[in-house]
RNA sequence: GGCCCCAUAGUUCAAGGGAUAGAACGGAAGUUUCCUAAACUUUAAAUCCAGGUUCGAGUCCUGGUGGGGCCA
């Protein structure tokens, strides 16, 4: 299907040669869908044409318009209003693209463009149970994979688990200590939370013990030595948290003191972890698996953390990188706006962003891909920067194909998440919640009463899904988004669930037909489309723009949008006009079709985004 | 100190430099002998401030104000 709007561009140009002697090239005339309040399918901008000829905006409008009704089969008529010159299609383009697209299943779908990408999303610790936070980059991920995939990408999706170091030592210690061989079976306590419950104690008992601490002798003595003057012990000991915990907190040198075992290899300490991240993966997988998602490969911290090294000494051989008289080691990314950047320290050890090289590298070998988005939080936007800098000027091969996916922070009614006023919100939770609350509404509705129970259970869940992800991706991923879980229950308006509904209002329609035997040979004769199916038809006639667009700006609020307006358009046409109940045959075959292909966007639209389609509900 | 991001109805979100700033929730008023009313219709209500660029600015630029983040 060759685009109507580069037609039309096209049109324009000829337009302008021929009436004005002008040229222009077709890609420079501005073409975009007329706004729903005036009349049009797509809409011409005459100003900026103003430059070439030198008459009234809506006389060169009128001009061109004539031109290209004269011309273009596909054109029907036209309207002008000020500088905008409105182009209706004709009854019988609308008409030839609905019979064009009941025949692609698959409307939407790309073709392979040959391009690998990564997709890395998630990234949790494993010393606790994944929160809202991570629902959000969880969707993020999935959706823009989903979306990549469409637009023709082979995608891998990846995740890198930090699961080792001091916070999961931290759990580790308070299992040891305060345990009591308990198991996530032996406490019935879904096993990442288990773990996480010890990580909680850990806090608890550390904060127990700096409290005594303050008013023992040694606390005394720093206090009376290391205050500022007038500074009260309240203030002092709330600024000397970090200093306790490092030199003086007994918990604390338990803590540092398995961590060092366990980067020493101690066969009990590797053991204990073992055991106890595979907890936490158990507990994972099943959040996973509620949220329909899925990796293609893990990679873990324990295994990636030494990596980059090797880099970096090429890298010294290339003078990308330079040394320090103190061993450390540095890149200077000052032309590109930024301060020096430290690789390797001066002890030999590596920083985050060494490990991130490595793990970079490591993925191309794997994989051989050509682009990596990293769905990080844009706390990390500095960090971002800077590495995809240092992989720029190391010659990295797939150095120009990597992207940010930066997103806001998730924050409460009440202000930001915090952990340790316990308002974070538990992803399990979340999921329970949003699914109890589809329950208590299905009830109430009664459609779903005659069904077995398990096919009930699976419509409820995917409605409450539906809620929950479509309220979090709706929104620009960079955007910091305030989460009311009052409003994430919703299943009325812009949510998941209206979308939905319109689904399964076309799927018992096309359930009657088939039942019926309905022959919809005859759609293409209905050519007197009413507004209504005009804007369907509009919004359909976009859907692959979309989702290139979504790709290329990996934005997946963009879909969301669409499908949100696709079925809000056909509700309209659900209200205004009668599809079963059509005047005629032919009128009823093209209204059966047109829903039927509706039905089939919208499923494929919200599938981008990860939400199911329930056939009922 | 340096750099980056955000600011739109009461609230949560839209708006590829283009028309009268669009939805939803909440408020007010309606619609069901007819394909599922989780729907539809009507209504009141907003671009942080001051300059600038442009035929045209919520959008781009400069300077403020407020909120947030990152780098030492």
């Amino acid at each position: 299907m060759s685009s109507i709007i580069f037609t039309i561009q096209q049109g324009v140009s000829e337009a302008l040669k021929s009436l004005y002697g002008q040229s222009l090239d077709a890609m420079e005339v501005q073409v975009h869908p007329t706004r729903r309040e005036f009349e049009g399918d797509f809409t011409v901008v005459v100003f900026p044409l103003t430059r070439f000829v030198k008459k009234r905006p809506d006389e060169i409008a009128e001009e061109i318009g004539a031109f290209l009704v004269g011309r273009t089969p596909e054109i029907g008529s036209f309207n002008v209003i000020k500088g905008f010159l409105n182009l209706s299609l004709a009854n019988t383009f609308w008409s030839h693209f609905l019979q064009e697209i009941s025949g692609q299943p698959h409307y939407g779908q790309f073709q392979a463009n040959g391009h690998k990408v990564m997709v890395e999303y998630c990234s949790p610790n494993t010393n606790k149970p994944l929160h809202l936070g991570h629902v959000r980059n969880i969707l993020l991920g999935w959706s823009c994979s989903r979306i990549l995939q469409t637009a023709g990408y082979e995608v891998f999706k990846v995740q890198v688990i930090n699961d080792r170091g001091i916070a999961v030592c931290k759990s580790m210690l308070a299992w040891l200590e305060f345990g009591n061989g308990a198991t996530p079976e032996s406490a019935g306590i879904k096993s990442d939370h288990f773990v996480g419950e010890y990580y909680v104690e850990f806090s608890r008992r550390q904060q127990a013990e700096y409290q005594a601490w303050q008013q023992s002798e040694t606390g005394q003595k720093v206090y009376r030595e290391k205050a500022k003057e007038g500074q009260t012990p309240e203030a002092f000991f709330k600024e000397f948290v970090n200093p306790y915990f490092n030199e003086y907190s007994e918990l604390g040198k338990k803590a540092t003191d398995m961590l060092l075992r366990w980067e020493a290899g101690d066969p009990d300490t590797m053991a204990l972890w073992k055991r106890m991240n595979n907890w936490v993966y158990e507990g994972f997988d099943q959040t996973f698996k509620a949220l329909g998602v899925s990796f293609d490969k893990l990679y873990y911290e324990s295994e990636t953390y030494v990596l980059g090294k090797d880099l970096i000494e090429k890298g010294l051989a290339e003078g990308v990188f330079y040394k320090k008289e103190d061993g450390s080691v540095w890149i200077d990314l000052t032309d590109a706006g930024m301060d020096p950047k430290i690789v390797i320290r001066s002890n030999g050890t590596s920083v985050y962003t060494t490990q991130d090289l490595g793990t970079a590298h490591l993925r191309y070998e794997d994989f051989g891909v050509d682009r990596m988005v990293y769905v990080v939080g844009d706390e990390q936007n500095h960090h971002f920067k800077a590495l995809f800098e240092i992989l720029k000027r190391m010659g990295e091969p797939y150095a120009a194909g990597l992207h940010h996916l930066s997103y806001g922070m998730v924050e409460l009614p009440e202000g930001k998440m915090k952990s340790r006023e316990g308002t974070v919100v538990d992803a399990d939770d979340l999921i329970e919640e949003v699914i109890k609350e589809a329950r208590l509404n299905a009830k109430e509705r009664g459609e779903l009463a005659d069904l077995p129970a398990d096919q009930q259970d699976t419509i409820i869940r995917r409605v409450g899904l539906a809620a929950l992800k479509f309220h979090i991706i709706k929104v620009q991923p960079k955007k910091w988004m305030t989460f009311d879980p009052k409003e994430s229950v919703d299943m009325q308006g812009q949510t998941g669930p209206y979308i939905q509904y319109a689904y399964v209002r076309i799927n018992g329609l096309g359930k009657r037909a088939e039942r019926e035997g309905v022959d919809l040979s005859k759609a293409n004769t209905y050519l007197d489309i009413q507004p209504a199916e005009r804007e369907v038809l509009q919004l359909l006639y976009q859907f692959p723009q979309i989702i290139q667009q979504a790709a290329e700006e990996y934005d997946p609020s963009t879909v969301a949008n669409f499908c949100y307006a696709l079925a809000k358009a056909y509700s309209k046409l659900w209200h205004d006009l009668s599809v079963f109940n059509a005047e005629d045959p032919a009128t009823r075959a093209f209204r059966l079709q047109l829903s039927r292909v509706t039905g089939q966007v919208l499923q494929k639209g919200m599938d981008l985004l990860g939400i199911d389609m329930p056939d009922k509900m």
